[in-house]
DNA sequence: TTGAAAGCGGTACCAG
DNA sequence: CTGGTACCGCTTTCAA
């Protein structure tokens, strides 16, 4: 027998006071209640087990406190632990948040959006949008994780000064031909980055493998770099999971880590730590992101902006250390 | 200047219908409306940008058409996974999923199955539940995911069998002493599929080391059974986590896999094809599930059912194959 | 074929 | 300090 749901009317009626009076006590205001129709009404609330409709209280408020987070994959660990800080800080503000996942498909990533906004979210936070989706008739606050869209404001690490900073940590070790493997068009910031200390070492660029942001386009990569006329001692990859693909692709091949080929990732997810050998890694401060994408939607500020957050260098034992 | 939302009312007046009307439209139904009535509010519907108001619907029709959906961790990525197939599952029968993650902690678990339900989901969805959270006065259908409890129905692989399978394919590899690494109290299915191949094949039980469902204790777990006084040659992990803490607790002792140690492990994420060497896995149907766990929400059969799935070994490498 | 209106559960103002 | 009540946006019955 599905018991149907309590209301607040059954509540004011079992403890004999108005709806209004329910309303005050289950909100502590804004009206003041007597001590005493208080207790009544929370006796009431509690026998009759009583849970406020939210969906009632929304429509009536305006606002659902829930945000709507769109990832291109939940399986992608990075995204996974974006989604975990992102879900615990907004839970921390008193927000829910409905996580979806847009399968990296910009029909689909628009489907969610319009699916979001026609639950009334109070604001949507998209990792890594696929393409500017068209964002302008929206009336919730928007913010884009690790991309910068034109028209809204973005959260992301510090792309560029991390991977230099990776890079020069290889050079450190004494190599001179430094791989990268880097995503496809529209990810241009990390390949700056290895560039810049490439540059600043005097330092000709080695050779460069573009691959999916996945393992198994991180395993083709490695074989690319391996096969090429200009093989690297070191490879910087642009993500942790090209970084995994890689090593097994080195692996493979027989070549030692870090001892043939030394290898530096960018992102630093958790699996990185049990690698074979363990990944040394530029992290992206997921925490710190997270808390800043979920501030700038609860205060809603108007103006777009850019906001980059500085990576952490992890060393473990594929860089040589 | 943020728009203010438009409403039904807008769309009527801007198309000069009333409110049903529109809603007729929208919903292709109950009513049929005039080819041209119907085209002049679909216009307005267009060039106001009406979105219509899920959230009120909700309030009218008493439903949500979205689940919850708890898992412990959000980071695992065997939950991921089966939160992506149940979120795909999910979206092609039309509902939304809310997703959101208990933290491995009972508390945080009852309060998130309280804010759902404040929500007004239509079902929730309980991925390994830490415990037998009171379930009793849930209006709505409710599934456990992997771990079966006394008042609702489950959907689980078949653990037993399947740890069964992967110690047999150990032992047709030759092997005679095969280590277990094992969760806490409340897991004994993968224990007993280890113990009843030991068992048909008439060899004594290996050392058995129990752990948390992680890296890191699979990785503690792994250094116990290499200092086992009956150090095995084989070890089989009931998780994929714990998998890849024992492979990297063998290469830090420079053991080889599989020559002097090989691993089958449990469950089949997309990472074990990466590691080193690629682990041979009894694999978890994680869309076979999805789809039974979410039709049982649909449908909201009423008995208790314990439903089991059949595994799917995976032989790569690290078996010896 | 369309319009008017009741009501879903809750909030908060206005009276008392 | 508390009761009555209008309204949030939408669906659907009843009447026209």
């Amino acid at each position: 027998m599905p018991k149907d749901p309590v209301t607040r009317n059954d509540v004011a009626e079992y403890a004999g006071v108005s709806t209004a009076v329910v309303s005050y006590v289950v909100n502590e205001g804004p009206r003041k209640v007597a001590p005493e129709t208080r207790a009544r009404v929370l006796d009431a609330i509690r026998t009759l087990g009583y849970r406020p409709n939210a969906t009632a209280r929304a429509l009536r408020m305006g606002t659902t406190r829930t945000f709507g987070l769109i990832t291109p994959d939940g399986g992608n660990p990075l995204f996974a632990g974006l989604a975990k800080a992102i879900d615990r800080e907004a839970a921390a503000r008193g927000y829910v948040v409905l996580q979806t996942s847009a399968d990296g498909d910009p029909v689909t990533e628009r489907a969610k959006i319009a699916e979001l906004l026609t639950r009334q979210v109070s604001g949507l936070l998209l990792v890594a949008p696929t393409a500017d989706p068209s964002l302008d008739d929206v009336e919730v606050p928007v913010i884009a994780i690790n991309r910068v869209l034109p028209t809204v404001s973005s959260v992301r690490p510090a792309y560029r000064e991390g991977a230099r900073i990776g890079v020069e940590h290889l050079i450190s070790h004494g190599h001179r031909t430094i791989g990268l493997v880097i995503g496809g068009a529209g990810h241009p910031e990390r390949e700056l980055g290895w560039r810049d200390a490439l540059a600043a070492a005097g330092l000709a660029p080695g050779p460069v493998a573009h691959a999916t942001f996945s393992r198994a386009g991180g395993r083709a990569a490695g074989r690319e770099l391996l096969a090429s006329s200009d093989r690297p001692t070191a490879i910087f990859a642009s993500s942790d999971l090209q970084a995994v693909g890689v090593l097994s692709a080195l692996h493979e091949a027989g070549v030692r880590v870090p001892d043939d080929v030394a290898v530096v990732a960018f992102d630093g997810t958790p699996e990185t730590e049990y690698s074979w050998p363990p990944l040394t890694v530029v992290r992206q401060p997921l925490e710190r992101m997270a808390e800043a994408a979920v501030g700038r939607l609860i205060d809603g500020a108007q103006a777009v902006e850019a906001f980059t957050f500085p990576t952490e260098l992890i060393l473990r034992r594929s860089c040589g250390c």
